[in-house]
RNA sequence: AUAGAAUACCGGGCAAUUGCUACCUCGAAUAAAUUGAGGGAGAGGAAAGUCCGAACUUCAAAGAACAGGGUGCCGGUUAAUGACCGGGUAUUCCAUUGGAAUAACUGAAAGUGCCACAGAAAAUAUACCGCCCCGACUUGUUGGGGUAAGGGUGAAAAGGCGAGGUAAGAGCUCACCGCCUCGAUAGUAAUAUCGGGGGCACGGCAAACCACACCCGAAGCAAGGUCAAGUAGAAAAAUCGUUCUCCUUUUCGGAGAGGAGAGUUGUUCGCUCGAAGUGUCUUCUGUGACUGCGAUUUUUGGGUAGACCGCUGGAUUCCGAUGGUAACAUCGGAGCAAGAUAAAUAAUUGCCAUCCCCUGAAUAAAAUUCAGAGGACAACAGAAUUCGGCUUACAGGUUUUCUAUCAGU
RNA sequence: GCACCCGUAGCUUAAUUGGAUAGAGCAUCUGACUACGGAUCAGAAGGUUGAAGGUUCGAGUCCUUCCGGGUGUA
């Protein structure tokens, strides 16, 4: 497998995993609040790790959460290969849902990928410590 | 040259690295899902709004009348349109007899309706102030009559203007204009021009109802089809139907009529489809009750929302020729150019181009040019079955035309 | 995606077939009553009828184009 490729696999795409992650999923915020996580794990043999960007239809028009999306996608896939290895060494199932909380196209109408990155990077690890703490 | 308006077009480019989507080629492995390498391809002028028009699919075939909806000068173009092109007419503007822009631009003399307030009167006309005549008397008031020129009201006042005429006036009469009507000429037509006659009757609103002419069956790719999966062919209530004949007959069965109801997205007609048809009791041979069966409607509960086809080669794009004032058509040549589905088409870096700002140099200054450093990296905006239009949004740049100012010949 | 509906004061709503200053209730503010507050009584303010054009003498109402919000549909 490439190391920072993001197929088809490693997205999200039931609509039950969606369900549960909106039912029973935890969230770990940013300290700005501009980006959340909602994510969702269980043991099992087979590990991997999936994600997903959900924007509302509100914060701006197509192109702009078009932007945001493959910003994030691509943030992430360059910085996940701790997540994987923590996936690995725990069996189990890690699936995370992306979203914008107080980020909006009128506040922010430029996005910078860098700003992104940095984010996307401190929730991960955020989320990682939790795991670890957790069991 | 600068500024403005209109018109047609463009909507950053190249390279590297890391990815995404489907396809092709060569491999690996397998029951299958899969996976490695390479290759070329991958958002717009509006992809948007969903305002019109079609293709395509389903509704048996897509029938008729009414209802309903749409359009509305004339001719053409088109698969089609409410779009486009050409012409006419009206209005506005500039100018001075031409030019430009705009227009839901049929009918108010088929009928119905509305026209608040004000005003005498708002459509069968009428008379407040006036003007004029006659009578009465207290000589400036009143009674009767004529009149619609002037005033006043209003968004709008009953043909306009001038002359004659008159007590005062009035299409009462006449000229010109307008209107109605008949004819001729030009034009395919809308319409225009000219001539004769009438003698004023005909206010506005049809984006009020309506009339006339023409057009429209309905729903939409979440259409529709195939496969898989499914505690699914679930329960309750109401209404209706469960009828005849013939053939072969032990039965089973077959044919015909009838048939509740369903479809035809409003109604009617027409058309099409069309299930069950059992048993028991009662009873004066037919009726009633119950049960079973079937159909429809309503309610409750539950399941799946996966894959493939539709899905991109088409009223197709580019170039040229011919015809046409033009929209456009015909012919010839070349080309194939996204197909996603929690939804791909991206991110970073470098160079170039563009724009902004600063510093230095050239020149007396401005403007301009060159060099260096820094910043922005663009606007509007993201395919979702596919086309033709319309509408709306839009940084910057290019082409052509027109207008204004300045400079030169 | 496709199809469709609705916008009136801060909130909930009226406005006859186009006719005048767009009317109510709650909330707000001011005053009265009270030792103070509530309740009550009296009064005031608050609307370019979502926006822009058009038809009309006159548009909340009729027509067109935009803006915002919502609904249905396998």
């Amino acid at each position: 497998m490439k190391t920072f490729s993001l197929s088809k696999n490693e997205r999200i795409k039931e609509k039950k995993i969606f369900d549960q992650l909106f039912k029973s999923g935890k969230t770990v915020l940013l300290k700005n609040n501009s980006l959340k996580i909602i994510y969702l794990t269980e043991k099992s043999d087979k590990t991997c790790v999936k994600i997903a960007v959900g924007i509302s239809k509100k914060v701006g028009n197509s192109v702009w959460r078009n932007r945001l999306k493959r910003l994030i996608r691509n943030s992430y896939r360059l910085n996940k290969l701790n997540l994987i290895e923590m996936a690995k060494q725990k069996r189990m199932r890690i699936y995370i849902l992306f979203s914008p909380i107080n980020l909006n196209q009128s506040s922010s109408p430029k996005l910078k990928y860098f700003e992104i990155e940095n984010q996307v990077v401190s929730l991960l690890e955020s989320v990682r410590k939790k795991l670890d703490s957790f069991s």
